[in-house]
DNA sequence: GACGCTATGTGTGCTAGCTTACAGACAGAG
DNA sequence: CTCTGTCTGTAAGCTAGCACACATAGCGTC
């Protein structure tokens, strides 16, 4: 299944570099170094003070908060229109999440250090880092939104959009099993909300395996949620950097 | 039942404006107006660009989502601890939420771009700021774990609570259908809630006012929710300015 | 001091999602 | 080719919260 050998990850795989002012890019990208994240790695804890930032290329992260019980819901997904470790420049350090793998790649690390540094010399960086953020604090708002009113269905459909968007084909390596846990829902539950995709004929899955054959379809059967995510977080990147 | 006159608000009563260095505070509180927030009053809407930013002293503003159908859910909450409109020096301009006062009171105004320049300006104003920031994802991120495991009595609980921290007594002026509003729940449930509360003695309420009796049980009560986010916005008000 | 508005109480179904339990089915290892 | 662990399917019973409907009760007003 695997088509021969991928290419090796290049650092203008992600967004969020690739918008950097050339300047930012000269400082910042000779200290990158390229990282492997496989599916299940913990990138940080919550309360974790970070050394590093990581921007994922082909990878995607969750940020899951786990409660007392053990239980969890994801707030938000980082892919390589982000970056993981926004309490670096936020000013926090560590935040009261997990990073977790949810889609195995490459992304590459930066020692916070230099982060804090560029962000606060350059306000071109520091708005670009910004806007992100506010990118994913909608998303984060969604996600309460949607937690709230709509149906699991609902959710995984938006759940698989949010993913599609940060990969490259229309494969996802992912259980349902972990679906439920992102989801912060029973697994028994995703079961069944994905065979009603599979016999509408807009997924297809094979233990572990789950490929979008429509997506148009799987954007109807959504709530608004995602459209809104996307719509804001495209807005947000479309600003001119020099503003 | 009012306590004769009260007092007029001060800039001060504003934590983030108390937390100012010195020269800051020189730089903007001539520029600051006090104004008057009625219960309901909106402040901005989604996707509203912002001509000035809000520092509440002894209101509360609600940030709000409102879906397609008219049903809503509560972000998250802003008090004297914070300032309503950081898509301002996010960069955003706008945001996907609207903001509603939700316990009248006094704010402060600023307009938007004396904000920008001090924000861009100096780093101990931005740090501020951006720390707060962080605690309002905080909040975010723990509604949306919230709404998706816990029950309505809890949740009651953790919205009194939030409510409490960011007024003088114990007392607040508030229906239970508009707390619905806020939770996104129906009303009836939170009669339920509420009667169970009264029940037990913890809070009383006649038509619109409720009176915590016993905030020590509310807490009890509680899920985990309410604590982690009071625990980490002390923590990031905490840090010493010059980082 | 009767009227009317708004806030609150209650009640009867209904449904989504939960808990628990177990059965089938695919895939890699030996 | 069988074994075993991991995924996935299914089912019975339960509960929280829903929608809808209506009853009561403060409180200001005229």
């Amino acid at each position: 299944m695997k088509a021969g050998k991928k290419p090796p990850p290049a650092l203008l795989d992600n967004k969020l570099l690739a918008a950097l002012p050339a300047e930012a890019q000269q400082h910042l990208f000779p200290h990158m170094k390229p990282v492997d994240f496989p599916l299940g790695k913990v990138l940080y804890e919550s309360g974790d003070a970070l050394n590093c930032v990581y921007f994922p290329t082909d990878s995607i992260v969750s940020l899951l908060y786990v409660m007392e019980s053990g239980a969890s819901a994801e707030i938000s997904v980082v892919g390589n229109e982000g970056l993981i470790g926004i309490s670096v420049f936020m000013g926090g350090e560590s935040t009261t999440s997990r990073a977790i793998v949810q889609s195995a790649g490459s992304a590459f690390s930066l020692p916070s250090q230099r982060l804090r540094n560029e962000f606060n010399g350059f306000s071109e960086m520091r708005m670009l880092m910004l806007r992100y953020t506010q990118a994913l604090i909608t998303q984060m708002a969604q996600t309460a939104v949607c937690n709230r009113h709509h149906s699991i269905d609902q959710q995984l459909c938006r759940w698989l959009l949010l993913s599609l968007d940060r990969l490259d084909g229309t494969n996802l390596i992912m259980t349902q099993e972990l679906i439920a846990n992102m989801l912060g829902v029973r697994r028994e539950g995703v079961t069944e909300a994905a065979g009603k995709l599979q016999q509408l004929g807009v997924i297809e899955y094979q233990r572990g395996r789950i490929q979008v054959i429509n997506r148009h379809r799987l954007e109807e059967l959504c709530c608004e949620c995602y459209a809104v995510v996307k719509k804001e977080t495209d807005r947000l990147q479309a600003f001119p950097v020099a503003a």
